[in-house]
DNA sequence: CGGGATGCATGAAATCACTTTATGTGAAGA
DNA sequence: TCTTCACATAAAGTGATTTCATGCATCCCG
């Protein structure tokens, strides 16, 4: 059902996604020359240019950025608003947009894919969209209403968003083959020893490792796996997640480097906008999101 | 210009509004006969009946109440939504909805009527909207988007707003004829006098007249004319803005009861959301406020 | 209990808006 | 120069909306 929508609107944005009215023509199911009228006449009914266009490529106009911006936030506030007037007739409807920190399908607390599972077995006709970026701009994305749920280590937490302690995740350092700890046998390596080697980190959410930084990292990487595969040159040390590590070190590549004060755990939330949650979809999710964590684990049962 | 609407909803609320479809199709320019296909429409749509209606009366039904709350402020979202396109274009367009205290037209430091003519003088095609309501009401006004700016004394001020100093208000202690301190001749009252007489205050927004006020006001008020009409009853002393209470005063209905401490200061502010002052209707607004300020009266030029 | 008035629903015809089909235009590239 | 590409435009078809005319149920009044 689409009530507070306009034709002319969702247009423009698709074509300015698409990049072209002949390649927006299949994102619509309308043909090029509909394309075309429609977005003459919101240019007309605006009284500005919204794009450049021709056999010269494809661009926005400056007033066109603006107006993409706006429209596409007001759209799927649009889509939020229906959505919502739908699930007063009991039935769970419309989209429910997620976010998550990268790595998290490896979480020991919570079992995220579990937590899909059941929301996808209730009766609904939700379509789902997941998106996996940092914490920042999944804080972002929250208050301007483009997420509806993010779960992931949320150490500025902002007073427009509510959080939810949902489970704990350890991190340890670790090197890789060719690092001179990589051969030390079980021995603890003293602190004054591990600063002297470089570390890797994640460009975002850096982990407070106090007195053993000396300033800036000296590699950075935005993606979990990018990281582990810094540290596996041998040439950092770094931080990662245990759980998502424990592959790495299982298959050789990465060993950990014992020490005091060598460990540290971030608190996974689950965020959600507050004032969101009379999305019935939107509690839902959080619910079974609940409902998948999982104990921590009380050492492994010997096998 | 209207690109974000929707007819259905519209439809709708100004039914709502009007408390019927054989009243609303004048309100909405269409026969009874396209209304009652519309709603019919939105009803089918939407799954569920959203009033009652017939020669029995016109009720909404719980889920319309619902509906009828959120399409409204939709709309109303909407509504700047398309102003604030237009507004790219150069012009200045759309609502200005604006709200302010009661007695606010003569308050000494800001000539409002100065203002509303300035902003009227701009080449301009806004339609203006102005309420008159208390601090708390325009507050929860600003923070829904049912109101663009506010001007009143803001006592308790929220995060999400914006104020500006914009001038001062003096308040006094008045009686009325046949209260005992009526005829008191230009002696001041002592505050344990003053203490015994009972008091009126307005509903809201009471002033600290600590020591005075023996708990709750005897009598109150919303309105400040009538709360002027409480205290010319001779049987309570009140407090007035000195700027409004100089008629009553003229006229010889009230009296100012002199005594130490028996003035206060408001400050009174400008109020907006914070990213509304991105409408040009809204800034524009405020900068005429601004320029309409008058420097207190140092002390009235002997004529 | 019956007549008139009121408030809304419905069917048919008219109107309006939007889409497709077919074709034109102008720039880039061979 | 010729072709291709990306979009613009005209004409005609299709579908959705509106009005007009009328029907139905309820309420008011005597």
């Amino acid at each position: 059902m689409k009530l507070l929508r306009n034709t002319l609107l969702e247009t423009f944005v698709t074509v300015a996604d698409c990049g072209g009215f002949s390649e927006a023509q299949y994102a619509l199911g309308i043909t090029q020359s509909a394309i075309s009228i429609r977005i003459r006449d919101l240019e007309t009914s605006l009284g500005y240019r919204l794009c450049d266009r021709g056999r010269g490529g494809f661009r926005l106009t400056e007033r066109g950025e603006t107006v993409y911006r706006r429209a596409r936030d007001m759209l799927r506030s649009a889509r939020d608003f229906d959505a919502g007037l739908m699930e007063l007739r009991g039935t769970v409807t419309g989209d429910l947009r997620i976010g998550v920190a990268d790595a998290v399908s490896s979480l020991p607390g919570l079992n995220l894919t579990q937590a899909l599972q059941r929301f996808g077995a209730r009766p609904n006709d939700v379509q789902l969209d997941i998106t996996v970026a940092s914490p920042a701009e999944l804080t972002q994305q929250l208050i301007t209403g483009a997420l509806h749920a993010a779960i992931a280590p949320f150490r500025n937490q902002i007073a427009d968003l509510a959080y939810e302690d949902l489970c704990q995740e350890e991190h340890r350092l670790y090197c890789g083959a060719g690092h001179p700890l990589f051969t030390l046998q079980e021995q603890e390596a003293a602190p004054q020893d591990i600063a002297q080697y470089p570390l890797c980190q994640r460009s975002y959410d850096r982990l407070p490792l106090a007195g053993l930084a000396s300033g800036e990292p000296a590699a950075s990487a935005a993606n979990m796996e990018a990281l582990a595969m810094l540290i596996a040159t041998g040439q950092y040390l770094g931080p990662l997640p245990a759980h998502f590590a424990d592959a790495w070190v299982r298959s050789g590549k990465l060993r950990e480097v014992n020490g005091p004060e060598l460990r540290w755990i971030t608190v996974f939330h689950l965020a959600t906008r507050r004032g969101q949650m009379h999305r019935r979809a939107v509690s839902l999710f959080a619910e079974d999101v609940r409902s998948s964590r999982q104990p921590p684990p009380a050492a492994p049962s010997p096998g």
